[in-house]
DNA sequence: TGTACATCAGTGAACGCGCGTTCACTGATGTAC
DNA sequence: TGTACATCAGTGAACGCGCGTTCACTGATGTAC
């Protein structure tokens, strides 16, 4: 409706555009309202006038990760289609890639953030439970039609537990074998045209 | 070698007993000092006569949260055992139980804690690599000799992942059948016992 | 087009509070003779 | 066995600091006539 963004409005998203990045590279513990104001250029005294609370902030602030990983790993995902690749084995190379590994900050807010979800305020964890689905609805778009249904929640929880467990080992040789392992074992399940 | 334990090493056990629970029931971050000693019957004052600092007691109770787990679902696993099940359908029926999905404080302290362990200090980080190293290997040791040695990695990785998401969606029909699902995809595919 | 005023976004100082850490002290336990 | 003293575990007040939140103010933008 609204075609030119107020000032506020541009300001407010970029705020957004900050802690969306800050809660995946820090934890929703770890960025602190002045940091995340400071971060977007602006003092904190004005944070306010943007959320009504910090919790408001993570709130609005996970969902917009999702967005902007969309985007970026959509990017990804799209590329090795037009390679040739089916729509799973896409996926699935995207997400467990070592770009993946490194960049907590664009990457995957789920796998960034899934053990401190049970840990946060109402508004907080309901939005993370529609991240998860939505995760979980992806993965099933992604399947050839037809394929067990379940199958698409344990592809999501390998995916979100390799990419984890990897970067808790590091992002060394350590890590990037444990990806390595979790794609082949996905693809040679689930990708029919796999190869070696 | 010293059988009859000091007052003092009696209670920098029952202070890391509690610690150990905290920090997967709250998070690395969401506990305090003052509240762990409180909870162990102790002020808050006498914390620096065990431990140097806030980060060495999490590195302590990261690494004690293993052994506390290893007793409390080592006993589900051997039940499953004699039972009839085989080590990992017993493993994994253990691992993914609506136990311990309402169990975090005495449940897997990876499957808690992991997407924090990134944010921690190096020491606690070395020690969250060892615990999901311990994991991997516990889940080796449950496959039948001669399996595909990156197995164990893709097997743990499913059931950390499919943990965590699980707890996000909540304790609930919808998080059980995330981990039911879970299960069926990981005996179906990995236990030759399997049954619909 | 130009002036006068109202609105609005953002500033920066200040608040109360909780946290990690320090430290002088106390009361109990253990040791020497 | 009993007394005198040293050691040691735990207490509780105090510290500095950072955080979330509030608020009076400023300077810029927009509107009325």
């Amino acid at each position: 409706m609204q075609a030119i963004p107020s000032r506020k409005a541009l300001t407010h998203e970029r705020i957004l555009e900050t802690a969306a990045r800050a809660i995946r590279r820090a934890g929703f513990n770890g960025v602190g309202v002045a940091d995340i104001m400071k971060e977007a250029g602006l003092t904190h005294g004005g944070f306010y006038a943007h959320f009504a609370s910090r919790d408001a902030l993570l709130t609005e602030a996970l969902e917009h990760a999702g967005n902007q990983n969309a985007n970026h790993m959509g990017k990804g995902i799209v590329r090795r289609q037009t390679d040739g690749a089916t729509p799973l084995r896409a996926l699935v190379e995207a997400y467990l890639s070592e770009r993946h590994l490194t960049g907590v900050e664009n990457g995957c807010a789920v796998a960034a953030l899934v053990s401190e979800m049970p840990r946060q305020a109402p508004e907080v964890r309901a939005v993370g439970a529609q991240r998860v689905r939505s995760l979980v609805a992806l993965v099933e778009r992604s399947l050839p039609p037809g394929a067990d249904n379940t199958a698409a929640a344990a592809i999501a929880s390998q995916m979100v537990g390799a990419m984890q467990l990897a970067r808790a080992l590091g992002d060394n040789a350590e890590g990037k074998a444990l990806l390595a392992a979790n794609r082949n074992a996905l693809l040679a399940q689930y990708d029919t045209t796999s190869q070696t």
